[in-house]
DNA sequence: TTGAACCCTCACATATATGTGAGGGTCAAC
DNA sequence: GTTGACCCTCACATATATGTGAGGGTTCAA
């Protein structure tokens, strides 16, 4: 497929699929007029790649991470040198942070919406001890 | 404590600290001098919002999340309009797409260094295989 | 009273991801 | 053979989070 169909397919602007060549997240076949051509792969490579970005992972590291995440995945093997093992290491476990991070975050935010589609009123006796629980309002983010 | 501590206690430059207060993601108490002020509960707002914006959202979100995430969150409930709920539903669904993205990303990044670390370890105390696979991964490119 | 170590504001600079548009080919349909 | 919908490269622009530094006040201890 050409640019406009995988741009569609993955709700990426072409400017950025081609910004993403250019920083080594992809690469196309060029056909004889120059236009880049694309295989099926791309959609879920791109969707990939969207994904991570949105997560917070900058290009560079998803740079490092791609190659890993390929099926079969062998090939890579000579390519890991220690420190790039350490880096991914590293990564591995901001991921996970990350990932804590966002479940604990997001539980917050839905058991609000939760309580709030329970219909919670505002219950003038309960109002007493809200000081007190300011103090440990915010625990281990 | 002053700016200076909390910085320190963040790992968050005074620099941005004075940036979020501008973004009005958190708000300073005044010495007399002209210093800010912050008391204890800062420390971990200022690491949640750090986390927040490590997993990619923007402080526009994250201003809109955060006074969910207060307990006793009572106070901001009359501050919840229709399109306020809204959002925060799409946000809590846009978490949880970011969630499941990274779990698959980790895991397989994760599948990658258990795999390299059972038939490749660069540790010298377990280099036996080396030699085999090395050939076999030459010839691959 | 001087100096170090804080703090303030303000402004300019940088990196990263992304948008926009100019100037110009390619190709299929009318 | 013209038109419209694609594609190309290149360059400049924008938003967001962050760094850096100038110019200047405050506090405290030697």
């Amino acid at each position: 497929m050409r640019i406009g169909e995988l741009s569609e397919r993955t709700n990426t602007s072409r400017r950025l699929l081609r910004y993403y060549e250019e920083q080594m997240l992809i690469v196309s076949a060029r056909m004889p007029n120059g236009y880049r051509e694309y295989d099926e792969r791309f959609v879920d490579r791109v969707m990939q790649i969207r994904g991570l970005l949105d997560a917070g992972l900058p290009i560079r590291i998803i740079k490092q991470i791609l190659p890993c995440l390929d099926k079969p995945r062998t090939i890579h093997f000579p390519d890991a040198t220690p420190e790039m093992l350490d880096t991914l290491r590293r990564e591995r476990d901001r991921m996970t942070e990350r990932i804590n991070c966002l479940i604990r975050n997001r539980d917050s935010v839905s058991d609000y919406l939760d309580e709030v589609s329970k219909g919670w009123r505002p219950d003038p006796d309960q109002e007493r001890d809200r000081h007190d629980e300011l103090i440990d309002a915010h625990s281990a983010n």
